[in-house]
DNA sequence: TATGAATGAGTATTCATTCAT
DNA sequence: AATGAATGAATACTCATTCAT
């Protein structure tokens, strides 16, 4: 079997067992096994199991950027695209629980290295939040009056809890990616005060994002098998 | 030495260990090294590392929770009140960094158990905000158009996005307390879109949350050493 | 609590203990809590493990042989001595089981200094035991066919049959020390080839062994509490 | 070098260790170290102290077995064939004298679980002794005067007091196999009463057992070694 | 007479990692 | 391209024993 497939095949069971145990109790040994490989083979091909971790981690955060990337239509208005970013942002961390634990949780618990690889992918992710804030600032035809520094901590606000909302509709039954779009857009766009007064945010009309290609999902989560109710955003 | 003296300085190194290495990480050797005393005595007096560890959290958590609860203004409107609760929240995660790692990280990385008893704290707040919420849409004389399930899903947001801004603020130099509450109630009170049309929300005129005690501050970083700048809601 | 009474306390505990988990298993902490003392107290007045399982052994060997010594009928025939030695015997095991296991089984496991006072108590038995196959020799009027270490080898075999029938005893359900008195001395006295020929030995009339009283039985096995058959000797 | 020879190489250790120390005391560090590998082999390969005490007691449950049933002569009488069984036994105890601690003491002192392992290999020899005494009933042309519970209780010495005499053959210099063997079936089979009165036992002619081939003899005791005396049987 | 507080030394067990083939 | 065999180093946990009072 060629070199590149067994790779991925440890890069596989590496997700899944990290994603599971964490770090510091995942072995070597349940790695290699699920892989169906003997364990000096992963040795002989990731090294060692540091850099193991961090190949599932770069592996990952590509993927989860590019899902991201590929869910973005590019010619819409700021918040139509950040609903379908959005929206293709919960729909792979809803397929990948796994890597979306080895990111989101195990990477940031240990050593600085692996947060820092991790750092990088957000980064990417609040900067392209940072850009869609200012041109929405910039449509609505006003002077900047936010300034540079208060946009990052907004960005921040909205990536934070773009990434709790993800590990809450993860551990809640019946919550869809779309619902859970939906939930933030209308909190982050509309704002509670709005909310109160009756006046939600609400999706442009589109037909989401297109349907991206996973290498590895984690586990088979079809958007059609998952109980839709209706958006909640539709009222008032 | 009296044995609940001793045992508050075992809890006090577990927490700062715990917090700083994880859960697996963590080993007896060093949390008793840390406390002074021999691993026997915390075996003596805490029973196991998994005993330690849920006594940590149990002290933790009810820590935040009563310094959260006792930072909220209790006469004020809706925004106001939770305007005090989260400045509470993020100056008790501020000056307690480990403890909040422990909680936040490493809780919920470490089998179901510890997770059960963090999710116990969650739900307490999560609750007193849903509150909060239903009873802002009372006050805005509405009928209640948000159904119930829907608030659940924005109680979440709002204390998914004040704990990432919680992390955020503790990883960021210059960032106040002060200013991470503000930051999050712009954010979640007014909204993006409001903000955008230059109609921030504005803090009610209060004192801020009465200084709280803390029995074991992992580190002292008293409110006046961090920088302030201007708050950004005064923007607009 | 005058010291002999704590002491006494202290060695039954602890004979309880050891017998039941034997040398290496028993804790120093579990003696002193079925004492119902602290440990140091222990220490002081029993100095050390090895001292305390030493005084334990002492104090159980000299309990069993006062017991045997206390039940055999001075002036009967040899057989009659060993029956009455042999009920003794095999009663205050079956009342003292843990004591039993201390001497039998724990003392000769761990270490010389305690096998050796164990051999002590048993060379005085396998002793008073040649004496009496001699003395029968003489009884039956012959010249003694029987050299020394031949009658060594006899009464190692007697002595040897009995202390594994007290295990059998102790083990077996429904034996009483009566029946394993009786089984031992026919099989010891008449032997197999006259059981085969229907010439089993009897026992004397006479009461059986005197009440002994016990310090401390651990645990109360009344003879009347125990189902009685037919004497087997009596066939034939 | 193949497993399976390692692996016997740490049951000789072990059943070494085991024999001399006993289980609590005997460490696996020791057993390791005299097995000539490292500590995680051991547990590579035995999978826990306990596992690997149960594994030393099945191996030489077996091995002791399988010595007496191939010292039998089928075709003898019933004396005979407790003759050369005895022989067996006596010559293989002496000769795994480790072996023979970890059965007969060790075994039976630490826990259900290994006492359970003894034990059937026990009631095995139990029930071939039991038929050899109802078949010499048989062959004595007489009713079955002895009742079958009866048989049981003088199998159990029997069997009791060749375990004894094993001991005692093992700690006493001098003492052959062979006259052990002809000790106990002096005492068992003429009995007391008949050595008295001049009546002893003999052997039949035979060259006794056939050698038996050891896989793994504790200890190298070759019978020549050990000093020969007159058979104590021919007195009389 | 008696104990609460404390520890040095050890034990079973695990795991990332390597070498010879 | 792949593995069976092997280990150094660490970790959770225990226990006999002592000291200050």
């Amino acid at each position: 079997m060629p070199r590149a497939v067994r790779e991925q095949q440890m890069l596989d069971a590496a997700v899944s067992v990290f994603g599971q145990r964490g770090y510091m109790a995942a072995s070597m040994d349940e790695i290699a096994e699920l892989a169906g490989v003997s364990k000096p083979l992963v040795y002989l091909y990731l090294n060692s199991k540091d850099d193991l971790f961090s190949a599932c981690i770069r592996r990952e955060a590509r993927a989860l950027t590019e899902a991201v990337r590929a869910g973005v239509r590019p010619g819409l208005s700021a918040d139509g695209q950040l609903w379908s970013g959005l929206r293709a942002f919960f729909t792979h961390t809803a397929r990948n629980p796994d890597a979306w634990r080895v990111l989101h949780l195990h990477a940031r618990t240990h050593g600085e290295r692996f947060a820092a690889e991790v750092a990088a992918m957000r980064e990417e992710i609040v900067a392209f939040v940072t850009q869609l804030i200012a041109a929405a600032a910039r449509d609505a035809h006003r002077d900047p009056h936010l300034p540079e520094d208060e946009v990052a901590g907004l960005a921040e606000a909205l990536v934070g809890a773009a990434e709790s909302l993800a590990d809450w509709a993860g551990a809640t039954e019946g919550v869809t990616a779309k619902q859970a779009a939906a939930t933030l857009m209308n909190f982050a766009w509309a704002g509670l005060g709005d909310l109160m007064g009756g006046r939600p945010w609400s999706p442009p009309e589109d037909p989401g994002p297109e349907p991206v290609a996973h290498a590895a999902p984690d586990q088979a989560v079809p958007d059609h098998a998952v109980p839709v109710r209706a958006t909640p955003v539709q009222a008032g």
